[in-house]
DNA sequence: GATGAATGAGAATTCATTCAT
DNA sequence: GATGAATGAATTCTCATTCAT
């Protein structure tokens, strides 16, 4: 017999000890190269266990369910963009560029260049399991900090939320409609001047 | 298991005929009805065809597989997304309002707000497809009309999938995440504002 | 993923048609036979389900879960039990017997030598589900009509218990045990002595 | 599948240390509360152990299976059950009652009222392996008593047999249907009567 | 064109048991 | 003696799809 047990979203085993986190890692690595190699349709508890060479009851072990694999993985990117994005701000301020957002986007590019089915199945995933929130986390901790460095304009919560929301949408869009656009300077160009006008509005100096 | 047979995005009977019509159309409600009920997991054919009051075997006479229902729903939902705004557009336009976006941005949020789970689903299935360059269709639309309508500043295709993007990258995450912004005026005149940006360019004046 | 799914006491299709009445015998018998030859142990859905000859899937449109077949098998031998007995006591009765019961002790034997790990298991699994009751269901049958012939004795609800529950609890307990008394002539008049003397009590010739 | 290794029926470490009385009075305990709580089918070695505060490869030390738990705990409660009824048997002798089969009767009620899920339980798992004759002794010793206290119509073995399996039919009948006569006065009644047929046989008298 | 019983590969998940530490 | 992470064979049950009627 074969039920689901638990929550989606909560690990079993708090890995603390190192073989935990390899085996963990192991397992994350071995579902994204299936997913890779074939889809989310050829993505099975078994398969992922077997090619992180683990027993299924291992795995089982470290993740309530199949699901709850997908979106620890959805999370663990969504983090990895988090502090990518967080490191190449901090550069970009840091070497006093006049226009910060433009590194920022091109991480942004390169992030979703990066094993774009993998990212795309496990957002998904994510997604559906009503967890989009947590997609803008990454991009509103970058407007966080520009907000910090000056930008007064994103002060506003409603303006905070179109500017974060427009530009993952427009990479995502230009990354799941595989644009022609996803990655030109046509688009980065455009993006920082859509970025450029929340950070620097035309007002400003009017005013 | 029985094989997946054919492609997915073409429907099998050209329902020429009412009866025809009559049955695409219960097959949909059916469908639109278990997603609200009982989520993706709940959505079998079988359960599909009883709901809708015919046999599995005629569901598969209009539907070559599961899948392409969902697809045919998502994209009926973008025809009817393109209509809708469609006519939005064009008695604004007729009205002569200066800010023709606004009603624009009204009918793309009333859109998202109805049957959102539905929504959610049916458009899940059809980005999962590679479909997700059709989601654009209805603003994109839009777009060009207004781009008609004197906006030269939409002539940049970039400029275009910018804004495009940006506006149901906008939406779709407020209704996504379940904002508490999503329906609110702060975040609808923020996203007139964005769109202005592009309609009415602030260098425009100052030229 | 697997899931219970409904009641475990009902079946599904209402096998109307002769078809259905022949795949649920196949499906009965086949399990019998596995539990003859290899016990509860080696009985799964997918052995029962070969062995019947029929397809899993089958199976499942005819049971819900593998104990409703055991629950369906226990029950059609309680009915068969029942008719056997009412058979056996008529019989009797039209003889004109001075011990009626004799013949029915003998049955009741019979009943319980045939396929005896068969109706173990079944049985067990009936017991575990709550269905016990069901059980005295033949006996009972059996002492109500004998109540019927004259015997006042029995109209006493807690004497009726302790006989019927009695009779059944001694030949089950033979049989469970795998008494050397079981099936012995010794066995047979002390079980008789038992019910004579509820059906013809002592005390009656003394009043 | 790891595979079952040894004899069911004996345990390994002969508890003779405070400590392993201890571990295996836990492990019954947590046996007895998980069935109560769950019913067999929550019953795992995982959570027995877990619950009794133990390893599970403890639990392994004490006991070869998990079967052999169960049939452990039915014949402790089977132990007791032959205690409690001598010490009421051995108190009504003593007190010269006219009817020492009535606080018996009681006594035997009792021991099924209390914890009847998990009574039923292991004495389900206790038949299946066959050591269903076990179940007779408590009864079988207070027959034997009774015999040495006068009931010479006991020595034959077949009325013994019925007799003993008679009662406790009865009484777990009552039990196992949920009977609303369970623990009523009339069917205590009745067994007194049954009983006090086999120990003061009515043609005593008249012989 | 419609029906719906039958199919069966395959998926998720469990859990008794072991054994290195 | 105790621990508990790891094992993995085995089981139940699902459901998309077909096709004989």
């Amino acid at each position: 017999m074969a039920r689901k047990n638990q929550d989606v979203v909560e690990s079993r085993k708090s890995p603390r000890q190192a073989r935990a986190l390899v085996t963990v890692d192991a397992i994350f690595e071995a579902t994204a190269r299936i997913i890779e190699e074939a889809g989310t349709a050829g993505l099975t508890t078994n398969h992922i266990a077997e090619r992180a060479g683990v027993s299924v009851g291992s795995l089982y072990g470290y993740f309530p369910n199949k699901e709850a694999i997908l979106i620890a993985l959805a999370r663990r990117q969504l983090d990895l963009d988090r502090r990518t994005i967080g490191g190449t701000l901090a550069a970009a301020l840091a070497s006093g560029s006049p226009e910060p957002e433009r590194p920022i986007v091109r991480a942004l590019m390169a992030l979703h260049a990066d094993r774009s089915p993998v990212r795309r199945a496990i957002m998904g995933a994510h997604i559906a399991h009503g967890l989009g929130h947590e997609h803008a986390v990454p991009v509103q901790d970058v407007a966080a900090r520009l907000r910090e460095a000056g930008g007064e304009a994103l002060e506003n919560p409603a303006a905070l939320f179109v500017l974060t929301r427009a530009v993952i949408g427009i990479v995502r869009a230009a990354f799941e409609e595989r644009s022609p656009l996803f990655g030109s300077p046509a688009l980065e160009d455009e993006l920082c001047r859509l970025i450029g006008f929340y950070l620097r509005p035309p007002m400003a100096g009017a005013l």
